[in-house]
DNA sequence: CGAATTTGACCCGCGC
DNA sequence: GCGCGGGTCAAATTCG
């Protein structure tokens, strides 16, 4: 009893003390305990203290107190609370603004953004006719299959990526965000319905490379992939697997359309869609479209996620990542091949001075298009035609795959960048990767005398194999793509070797 | 016999 | 409102 009387009176006490400072900032209480002079208060006081709770009404005061301080809670509580919300909806009205800006821009209906993956080293033209063409190089594109893995490892492998957006005028998007500030951006995004999706770059976009997909358009509207490449058989192999659930004639390409759907896992809500390109057969043009639900394959993650690989790669905001403003090459190679890689900064004209803007607006072209299509082009113009331009393609041609296949018959339209910017040997292999056997001779003088003929000579022979350019674009993908939700799985082999498809494949699909 | 593919029908959005 | 075209469904068929 005389314990818990005790206790009692310390408590009374340190109410007490509460009281007195209740419009300041209330510190914890254990630090008040801690303090000395409440402890010799506490000792001082405690005989007064007893005889008053004995005699007076001390109940009443214990209980005024308790209130008080219960109210002083209640107060600090709602200061919190009130400065949350204020976050809150000052986020809100931000991307209030942001959508209000895109919605805006939906007018133009013309932009079309071409994902190109490419070797070629004579894109002079392309890029001096159009300001809006990023290049990404990079080296070892790896992480994403131990085939590639193997295959680049010490390997001076460069990768070149170009964006190209036919939209011209565009405005810029300030979007200057914190990483908390994204973070709560995810929430109040997922409140207001809002389609976010935010891809971070495995480990080696540690450096600060963060994505950000903001689809700000319509449910009906989804971000596609579309990838052309060179394959004999019906589909490409991605890693995925696939069952077919229907087929159509297309206008304007007597080649039926196959559509399939992932059944990696029941559920999954990607598609794609297989069609020869009109004029090659031997181009199939896939189309994916959707995200993947469940952990990819090792030789999956690539082509399945291109997608939002190729959206957040658009979409880099170049405000979370300064380096983007400065410097596109800063800002896109990836740290675990800095070490090797070049500085491939001249690729891109007026790198150092007009990248900004003009990455700006090629994300905000994109961020602001109607049409989220993306093509990404794995066949290197065997036919060496150097006059074409990229096609800027005009405003008639509708979005779809029909389109975009016409439009790439049209045109020899593959990036060329300018022979003299590059640089020995990476260029060579890169060149080799996606020029294929008919421009090997022609381009064996990139081979200069410290190139290992073994490697020229194996990559000759994998760049090449078909498959194999799908996976380096895949690997690219999922490189940008890593983020996401979905834990990478070791389990499935690589996508080099069988069909992806599910043929005569065990897993049991429901409609 | 189970699973995948085929294929005609159906649905829906869009333009006129 | 109607027709067209893209996309999906689901019964029939094929395949292993």
């Amino acid at each position: 009893m005389e314990n818990n009387k005790s206790e009692n009176d310390e408590m009374e006490i340190d109410l007490s003390l509460k009281l007195d400072s209740r419009e300041e900032e209330i510190e914890p209480l254990n630090e008040e305990n801690q303090s000395s002079e409440l402890v010799n208060a506490k000792t001082q006081g405690k005989d007064q203290e007893l005889s008053k709770a004995e005699t007076s009404g001390s109940s009443k005061t214990e209980e005024l107190s308790l209130l008080q301080t219960e109210m002083n809670k209640m107060k600090e509580e709602n200061k919190f609370l009130r400065k949350a919300v204020e976050q809150t909806m000052k986020d809100y009205y931000d991307l209030q603004a942001k959508f209000a800006i895109i919605h805006q821009n939906n007018h133009d209906k013309d932009h079309r953004n071409f994902l190109s993956l490419s070797g070629n080293d004579d894109t002079t033209e392309g890029l001096t006719r159009s300001p809006k063409i990023l290049d990404i190089k990079n080296r070892s594109l790896s992480q994403t299959s131990q085939e590639l893995d193997d295959i680049m490892d010490g390997d001076q492998l460069g990768l070149s990526l170009t964006l190209v957006s036919s939209n011209s005028s565009i405005t810029t998007n300030k979007l200057v965000e914190s990483t908390e500030l994204e973070e709560r951006k995810e929430k109040i995004k997922e409140d207001n319905a809002a389609i976010t999706t935010q891809i971070q770059n495995k480990g080696n976009l540690q450096g600060g490379l963060t994505s950000h997909v903001t689809t700000a358009s319509p449910p009906n509207r989804k971000a596609r992939v579309s990838v052309r490449a060179r394959c004999e058989s019906a589909t490409m192999n991605d890693g995925c697997q696939w069952r077919k659930y229907g087929q159509k004639i297309a206008k304007g390409n007597p080649c039926p359309r196959a559509y399939y759907r992932c059944t990696v896992a029941p559920g999954c809500p990607v598609r794609k869609q297989v069609q020869r390109c009109l004029e090659d057969m031997s181009i199939l043009i896939t189309t994916y479209e959707g995200t993947h639900n469940h952990p990819l394959p090792v030789g999956a993650t690539a082509m399945a996620s291109t997608t939002s690989a190729a959206a957040s790669f658009m979409l880099v905001d170049s405000s979370i990542n300064p380096l983007l403003n400065g410097n596109i090459n800063q800002a896109v190679n990836f740290p675990n091949y800095h070490n090797n890689a070049p500085n491939y900064s001249h690729h891109i004209p007026n790198s150092s001075s007009s990248s900004s803007p003009y990455f700006s607006n090629l994300r905000n072209n994109i961020l602001n298009s109607s049409d989220p299509n993306i093509l990404l082009d794995l066949t290197k113009n065997i036919s060496n035609d150097h006059h074409h331009q990229f096609p800027f393609v005009s405003s008639s041609s509708n979005s779809s795959a029909t389109a975009t296949a016409n439009h790439l018959s049209q045109y020899s339209w593959m990036p060329k960048l300018p022979s003299n910017n590059y640089d020995g040997n990476s260029n060579t292999i890169v060149n080799n990767l996606f020029t294929g056997p008919k421009l090997q001779g022609d381009h064996h003088h990139h081979q200069n005398g410290s190139s290992n003929p073994i490697l020229a000579e194996n990559m000759s022979a994998i760049a090449t194999d078909p498959k194999f350019r799908v996976a380096v674009a895949a690997a690219i993908s999922s490189l940008i793509n890593k983020d996401q939700s979905h834990p990478i799985s070791t389990t499935m082999p690589s996508s080099l070797g069988d069909h992806g498809e599910s043929n005569g494949g065990s897993v049991r699909h429901s409609q």
